[in-house]
DNA sequence: CATGAATGAGTGTTCATTCAT
DNA sequence: CATGAATGAACACTCATTCAT
């Protein structure tokens, strides 16, 4: 994107090489459990050297989650773009997401393991830079109103409730995926038609 | 249920305030934020006392989890069975589950916060004890699969899939209220209708 | 002074070993020099009880000064009302000093430390609970008006600059003592004539 | 002094740069406190560079005491040897000191934080390299013992505890300026007939 | 049984010092 | 020479767990 000399470029390198580190063990052991020193003899630095790239552990924390979630919403918006109608759409987001998480497994992890917590436990720590949340969840609403809009999708239901029911449905069934042998299930991205299908039409018959 | 002498009975008692209190503390930090020491005093024990009912944190933690599951389905298990057909007993379940996390929002709290935790590390310590889990989904997928065999639900979609995904809507609902300002939305319970149209007839039109 | 149980008296007992090891390693390192670890380790405790009975090291720190200074400034004034003339009183302080430096050395040691630093870096952490050092002042220079109202002493200079120089020559001349070899230069307190007709007398001729 | 080339030059000249930093650093801060990156930075020099005119921390520390103290050693004597008896010399050297310590408000900050760790904690990386200050007391040894064969200070009294006083008072009298608002109380050597009389003639009437 | 003081391993974080560029 | 990124030893502080009373 923006021009920049080698010595910017080898920072963003190592910050990079740090954020990778940190997504595995974050993932493997969840916050709480990793420590710093996991984060950096993964990635091959000396303890001191993640201070140099990120503030304290909580900011490297959610600098992993802002990027990923970023390049999730900015995958998703750019294929979703290419659908006309509200209903294909919608089931682009839908596929785009499961091939994300299906490329992002140890970030799926990291996901499911805290997205909770962030929601419910209201820490001073993480309100600042955690806009990108918020504008995942406003693009999916507003994929939601689009459908209604076109008479897709029921409109008496509010956009945000079915915005996390999907999301929700979703989450189900990727961890339902990773936790299967992945081997005889095939690839999550074949799970779109039936995510599409229960959200639009339900189980019933 | 089982006779059981005074000494037994005062256990039992004591274990339940000390079960009690950890069900606040965990609810309001989460369960690494939550010291031992807190859930002590909490109780009003000593410290020391709490490891004389409960081997570790772990035990005491999913201790908690396995008594409140079990109430859960043991209260669901018994209205659900004064319906006779599937889809009554479906609605059932939902509303006495919602009836159940609005009288136990503390608890719901830990669920949420932990619930992937405890599905996606593998720890030593977990395995032992969790069954209840399993007999708590079992029973959703009993119920699921009678739906199909009384021609309410698509035969098509696996039971074991099915159950995750209400359960799923179901969370993201209780989670949407207990945000909410509850004097104004109401009780928790009736979201039932929706939550029951959601999944069997979806957000389609 | 109050009557205490068992309990709060052995708290007390390690209060002051603690208060005891932190002394020596204090006033042998420096604050900043000196491990809580080496002070537990004196103190023969483990390096979590010291947190049991100070919030953290500079609690223990300003504990400490408070403590000493206290006792020195107590003991001043009982012996200080001895007597009746101004003077004397000067005298006596002057003396009950330098007994009480000769018994604290390690405590002394602390005090010249670190006192200038308590003076010029104004710490939020300090201000609290550091009355006692303005007590101490406050009481020097109470005895020197008394000694102008007694026409003992020049009225013209002021009663605090006053005070801090007759501190200043005390603090020098312990530091000229615990420099010396101890066996041959004799007891402290027999400096309380030099001092006195020093800071009364000048060393003019 | 001695002829130097462009190379030697520019040595000094940054080595200069330097201790003006780290002056100023250590005056806020303190030793401890103050970090090699403030200073550098301060200096505007890289942190690395630091460490090309001194061997360590503490061998930057204790250049810029010694080239302080010199620098105030050397002017005292200058001005000092301009007046004939004992009596005037002292009386200039009181003043040339109270103007030194205006000006070099920083470096007085400095001096009185640290000067009785200096003497107290017997530190191998000190002793080396600190004559300066026996020089300096050395210095106003001399001072006294001129004044005492030509009658002006008692005979009886040792000089070098006498030269400690003189210090202490003066030390004493710095501080309560420092302390006290600039703009009222005027420049500091007007305190020199004070500290004069306190150390000829006592503060007694 | 109940207690809560004592423990010390373990964590996040800082900073003097080094060294490849 | 100058740099400043990298290092890792070191420290304050926490907390699950034990055990003497």
């Amino acid at each position: 994107m923006v021009m920049m000399d080698r010595k910017e470029r080898d920072k963003q390198l190592r910050k990079a090489d740090i954020l990778r580190a940190a997504e595995n063990v974050f993932a493997s052991k969840g916050y709480h459990e990793a420590t710093i020193q996991d984060i950096a003899k993964q990635a091959q630095y000396g303890t001191g050297t993640v201070y140099l790239y990120f503030k304290d552990k909580n900011a490297l924390y959610f600098s992993l989650l802002e990027e990923k979630i970023q390049s999730l919403i900015n995958n998703a918006k750019e294929k979703t773009e290419q659908a006309k109608d509200a209903k294909k759409k919608l089931e682009i987001f839908i596929r785009e997401s499961l091939v994300f998480f299906e490329q992002n497994q140890s970030f799926f992890r990291i996901y499911m393991l805290e997205k909770n917590s962030i929601q419910l436990i209201v820490s001073k720590k993480v309100t600042e830079s955690f806009s990108v949340l918020e504008h995942a969840t406003e693009y999916v609403e507003k994929l939601i109103k689009h459908a209604q809009e076109e008479n897709v999708i029921k409109k008496n239901y509010s956009p945000s409730e079915l915005a996390d029911i999907l999301a929700s449905i979703m989450g189900s069934m990727i961890l339902n995926w990773t936790k299967s042998d992945l081997r005889k299930v095939g690839s999550l991205k074949d799970k779109t038609g039936f995510i599409f299908d229960m959200f639009l039409n339900g189980a019933g018959k």
